[in-house]
DNA sequence: TTGAAAGCGATACCAA
DNA sequence: TTGGTATCGCTTTCAA
């Protein structure tokens, strides 16, 4: 049908070797460009690749070599939310760069699919495995443990980690957003989140609001966690549902600055003057939050940097090379214009 | 350190056979299910792959077997489009249902990085390929041709597609929203996108776009093509360059979303009334399209069930079902209320 | 119902 | 600088 010589057919290297005159191991020598062969019959070999259009098959090489893989496995929850699109950019793009393949997982927050995916693909001899999150099954703890290949737990810092950890600290982040808004003068809080049924830095980052709200005499009146994913419509219908309660909240504290872009268009749509009769504080700093009107307060994360920072980790580990096994990445608080700033922080 | 039984050990299947006293062919029988054996031998069997925590070697599994395996290479632009992200949580939610892995590749909008990823992925023997874009380079269209596994085409719907092929005509979907500008009564207009080293889906749209404009009377006087991702910021300080340059522009265009609310919001900044002053159109009906109080006039595209459609085609001709070879996934019209509206359409 | 032997495509190791 | 041979973990094939 098209008159290219290899349709469908797999050349293997040892007919790419006889067909050169060569054994396949000094084919194998060149391909990999271990040295030890002559010019000569580097370019009689090479020729033959590209004339019977020899793709080598990386199966049989890692099998062969008793090696792990180039993939690395990547768990990521969801990709709705978009701080998670960003991890894994910056995931893969750095994996990319060092001739690494990223086999995806996505988990929707459930310890079982993400048991389910890691004994899947731990069976293909994978180099390495990034995991978002730190709560993981028994036995799949167990798996992890006896994998014998580098792991990073990235996101919820983790101060004991199976291996390594990239992330932050979510209980000091929403630790400090509650003491912010504690400072701002807000005693009367509530919070529009997601739900899972796996804890997770995001109930973590609650823990650490409420303690620092409570600490300042203030609390958080009503915590609402959807079933839902953490985007903008669900901002705006919990706020919905959350102001429905009549309870007096001052100010809402959301999982992240889509839902709480979400929750302010709800409360301008209501006719609430934002900061003026409620605040609102988000989580991330997203991109949509450089184009806002009012800047979002919010909790700068890095988030591509983060996914950078676990592929180095990894490929540092890969090479050999020393590294530490926690990194913390760091947050920045936002103090925007979406909560009155009686703090004077700026 | 942990008393687990095996860590760091490779338990293979002729270990597992030993320790059960059978011949390892009997154990690979139980462990595949194939039948062929007693009920006895299959608890023996199982109870000493639970007591060895026994993985299986995918690879080796593949490699003798001369088959495909369970990966499936999923190539995506970028994840910071929204759009993209959507398509690939429909891919990889799919495809995971049915016992595939996604191998990712993000190619950053280059012919290029798609080659290197298409020729390093092919090496893993993958079950086959989903790709976004039709527009290849040689080499790499070689590759495909050649591959022998299913492949198909997403988003830029193909009617002579190497394999298959999924999507939508962007061109018509351009000229639909171009005519519906006209209708409107815009007569001079603006593009804000923007540009890769390839030629894509949202050039194609642009493309119809300015067909309908002229074939309406009108013209697409600015088209700004960013070197940037296709996000809210962009759009945010594109419409600013395209309304600086001084042309009297009544209405833009945008590659997306994102990019339409960055404007909008630019827009609304500078006092100028949407849709009074300026119209404003968006792609995608994304979902922070939700949210707004006007409702953006968008073109609905059904990322993810284009996403599911695509794994869903890929599964069917893995298992030998019949296949149509193009789908067309469709596009819908938003109105919306950041144009104003003189057609008449609800 | 079970097992023995061959072989998948490459690499490691040792010899020439 | 080159080549022969064993081997990786599993499945296929054929025989018992």
């Amino acid at each position: 049908m098209h008159d290219v010589p290899n349709k469908n057919k797999k050349i293997s290297l040892t007919q790419v070797a006889s067909a050169a005159g060569v054994s396949k191991m000094t084919a194998s020598r060149v391909l990999r460009g271990e040295g030890g062969y002559s010019e000569k019959t580097r370019k009689l070999v090479m020729e033959k690749v590209d004339q019977l259009g020899y793709l080598p098959n990386r199966l049989a090489a890692v099998f062969a070599g008793d090696k792990t893989s180039t993939f690395v496995g990547v768990s990521i929850p969801e990709l709705g939310n978009e701080v998670f699109s960003q991890v894994l950019e910056g995931i893969d793009r750095k994996l990319g760069t060092f001739g690494h393949q990223t086999v995806l997982g996505l988990t929707q927050h459930t310890a079982e699919e993400e048991e389910t995916w890691i004994s899947t693909v731990l069976s293909w001899q994978p180099a390495g495995l990034i995991l978002t999150g730190r709560l993981h099954s028994p036995r799949a703890t167990e798996l992890l443990r006896n994998a014998g290949i580098p792991i990073v737990e990235i996101w919820d810092l983790n101060s004991s980690p199976i291996d390594m950890s990239v992330g932050i600290n979510h209980f000091d982040a929403g630790f400090d957003m509650g003491r912010y808004l504690v400072q701002c003068g807000y005693r009367n809080l509530g919070y529009v989140g997601t739900s899972h049924d796996i804890a997770n830095a995001a109930t973590t980052r609650l823990a650490g609001f409420c303690k620092a709200i409570e600490s300042g005499g203030g609390q958080v009146t009503k915590q609402l966690c959807l079933h839902d994913s953490a985007s903008y419509y669900p901002g705006f219908y919990g706020t919905e549902q959350l102001l429905a309660s009549g309870t007096d909240i001052d100010a809402i504290f959301y999982q992240n600055d889509a839902m709480a872009f979400g929750g302010l268009q709800f409360c301008t749509g209501k006719g609430l003057c934002v900061p003026g009769d409620i605040g609102i504080a988000g989580w991330g700093d997203l991109p949509i939050a450089s184009v806002l009107a009012k800047r979002m307060t919010s909790m700068h994360v890095p988030h591509l940097k983060l996914g950078q920072a676990a592929a180095e980790m990894m490929i540092a580990r890969l090479s050999g090379e020393p590294v530490g096994d926690v990194r913390d990445i760091g947050f920045k608080l936002i103090p925007g214009s979406t909560v009155r700033n009686l703090a004077g922080l700026s």
